[in-house]
DNA sequence: AGCAGCAATTTGTCCGGACATATTGCGGAG
DNA sequence: CTCCGCAATATGTCCGGACAAATTGCTGCT
């Protein structure tokens, strides 16, 4: 639930054939309507059409072929894209991260070079573990942008990302991630907070959310249990 | 030097301009000109320029902002972008491939549950180091469809990628990459190949590369060192 | 029946224009 | 001098149209 009616059309078409296709309406590599027939079902032109199609393409959602059309792909079955922010947010989604706040962290030479701020620099620090259905599948350390620490003080653990809840509570917006994906071994904090043997394979994520003007609202570093975390994801023909 | 001429204008005007930016012409955070001053440049359509600067953009190596123009954004340095195709062609650059075939194979329950391929299908198997440097920064079994078994039998080692040379000995084109990435342990088979020592952590990259029907042209599962290796990505807002 | 070739369909590329919205700098009011 | 507001600028959204290229199915010929 955005917003309805002043999100662009090209969005909502997009977010109406989505929904469609997850709940069943087309089967896996069924044709969908083609472009010219969409345009007259929503009443848009087929720049707008194009433009949900294109999303939708880049979730891997569906396959376009010139001369044959467009069909459902679910392809290798349940993946997570991971091609756009919003669709990060969806990865989320199932499981509650439950964190504790833990005041204001100045960056030292250690910290600044794992996560690539300038040393000194100070941040709100968190740490949580993320679950779903009861199992631990992250352990993250958050550091969040200091302007930030009026909106973090009345935050309540629950579905939701970090970085979402921050946004509706100031207003900014994302425009920007970076990661960084790594492996690592398991030590004695993610032992205890994991439930892993120790020297376990761990999938370390770093995670740097930048707002439009580039400024780096928040860093997360999340590690996943290897045998019950895979990140997928798929890259498109340019 | 794909296509000189039969290329798309908007894939001509990307091309110059990110030639133009890893050149150095703009500098990190510079200005890049409008769009209707690129129109006037390169004497195309703002269509076209705003598809150059998408891909662009998709690639990490612009920002865009509504209001305030195009600026070259150096952001973290030097990172693979990946969200293309023909990105993940670079990606290998300046490294060497060293392969031995090993003939035909066919997928028992392990293998094919491993890599996601139907149980009893038959593969064309090659492994193989990739050095960068001669230090070796991946230890890759490939798998490839057996279409493409004489095309494969007189490859020889070098700097491409796989797939890249298949495609221009046979004339197919690689549409998506699905990408599954996780963490492990090194084995004796990585101590002895990748000089890590026993247990070390491991990123274990699975790629498999499909045409535009959809087909399984090739599987490849790349095991690189944590320490000398981090996969970088971005993700933009949608 | 089999095959070649044409025609319809469908997505890809490209153009020109129009208005919306965010940003920025400038100038005038206070 | 400071601050508000306007105008210029730049990208975002959207339209209608046109032709190109790939696919598919049909038709007619052998």
């Amino acid at each position: 639930m955005a917003r309805p009616t002043d999100a662009p059309r090209y969005q909502q078409v997009a977010d109406e054939l989505r929904a469609a296709i997850v709940a069943g309406d087309f089967a896996d590599g069924a044709q969908l309507p083609t472009e010219s027939v969409l345009c007259d079902r929503y009443s848009v032109s087929r720049f707008t059409v194009r433009e949900a199609l294109r999303k939708l393409q880049a979730e891997g959602l569906i396959k376009r072929r010139r001369g044959s059309g467009t069909v459902v792909d679910g392809g290798g079955g349940l993946r997570q894209p991971l091609s756009d922010v919003s669709e990060l947010l969806q990865y989320a989604a199932g499981s509650v991260f439950d964190f504790r706040p833990h005041g204001r962290v100045v960056a030292g030479a250690a910290l600044a070079a794992g996560i690539g701020v300038p040393p000194g620099s100070a941040w709100m620090y968190l740490s949580g573990i993320r679950t779903i259905g009861g199992a631990p599948v992250a352990l993250s350390d958050v550091y969040v942008h200091t302007d930030l620490e009026k909106a973090l003080a009345d935050l309540q653990p629950g579905p939701e990302t970090l970085f979402e809840r921050l946004a509706r509570a100031t207003g900014f917006r994302i425009a920007r991630i970076d990661q960084d994906i790594s492996a690592v071994l398991a030590g004695t904090r993610e032992v205890e907070a994991l439930g892993v043997t120790r020297r376990a394979p761990i999938l370390k994520i770093i995670r740097c959310y930048k707002d439009e003007s580039g400024r780096i609202v928040e860093i997360s570093v999340s590690l996943h249990p290897a045998e019950r975390f895979t990140y997928s994801m798929h890259i498109d023909q340019g």
